[in-house]
DNA sequence: CAGTATCCTCGCAGATACTG
DNA sequence: CAGTATCTGCGAGGATACTG
């Protein structure tokens, strides 16, 4: 059955679901926040067939959530982009994932800390590091947090800016 | 297909899509946060036929989510209450919701702000106030928020661990 | 690389009727 | 009231092959 469009309800809630409250949705969502970009880097993180990928990144693009760019033309290369709207839901994937961490994981696990690192590259990548500090390169998007990081979202999202305005930059 | 299962994933945004990523579970927890508790409230305020939600409302439940209570025994009466865990998730919700009012309404729109408020009743209803200090009692639940007021997850918040302790009470 | 195209299957979800 | 039972179909999503 078509899945009833949520779009027009009065509720904002309902609204944000009709965008994004599809698991492959945010699954995409949260690799985008994490920095992914490219078709294939997606398709590899996610496990998902090129058709529902598709299918998603289209939908996200029409919701002007992403973007889609040429990055070199004529050589079928684009980057997925994401907007300032999208952009502004990391604070609800971020409140995702320290609920995850809470609340999915068996008690007595190593709680690990989220870094977004602006290192100034165009793909800034996003590490761990855990409690006792070490850190540690992000191999599934392991993203996390401990409780006692209430300023994660705004760090999160200060390096989400960041990174967008360089490449907007890099860009003129 | 069966939809994967994200719960054994090492991200806790894949465990925690896993647990509410579905559109139908977004708008059951919504509710819930809303206060709403028994099935033919839940149904008729969704619109959406029993069986969806009956399945949607044990999953919850078998998910630690909800919890199933039976009010008036052997009168088939229940309620699903928010556990603490199901409460946690208020802030992602709230994210959401403040994501909708700012992104999926059409400018130049009354900005709403979300009250919860405790009155002392076991269901406490939620009202809406508008930017000009008119009052709205809910009707399609439509929470909301003004983005000029971040405090609004915690006193929502508040107001839902107040509700469920007074529930507690009065059962013993 | 970034998708389309095609096939095929399973199960989500609506509708309706029924039960304790 | 709070579901269960049964029927039905559409479409989501995997697999595979192909294209510019």
């Amino acid at each position: 059955m078509t899945r009833t469009s949520l779009s027009r309800y009065p509720c904002p809630v309902a609204r944000a679901v009709d965008v994004i409250g599809d698991p492959w949705c945010l699954l995409v969502l949260r690799d985008a926040i994490a920095g992914v970009r490219r078709f294939s880097d997606f398709r590899d993180r996610l496990g998902v067939s090129a058709k529902i990928l598709t299918d998603r990144l289209n939908r996200l693009v029409d919701q002007d959530v992403l973007e889609r760019q040429e990055t070199n033309p004529g050589k079928q290369r684009f980057e997925y982009e994401l907007t300032a709207k999208g952009r502004e839901l990391a604070p609800a994937l971020i409140a995702l994932m320290q609920w995850g961490e809470r609340w999915t994981f068996e008690p007595g696990r190593s709680p690990v800390r989220l870094s977004v690192r602006d290192t100034g590259e165009a793909l800034a990548p996003i590490r761990l590091e855990t409690a006792t500090g070490r850190e540690v390169q992000v191999d599934d998007l392991e993203m996390s947090a401990t409780e006692a990081a209430p300023d994660i979202t705004k760090h999160a999202y200060a390096a989400l800016k960041a990174r967008a305005n360089r490449n907007k930059d890099a860009q003129t």
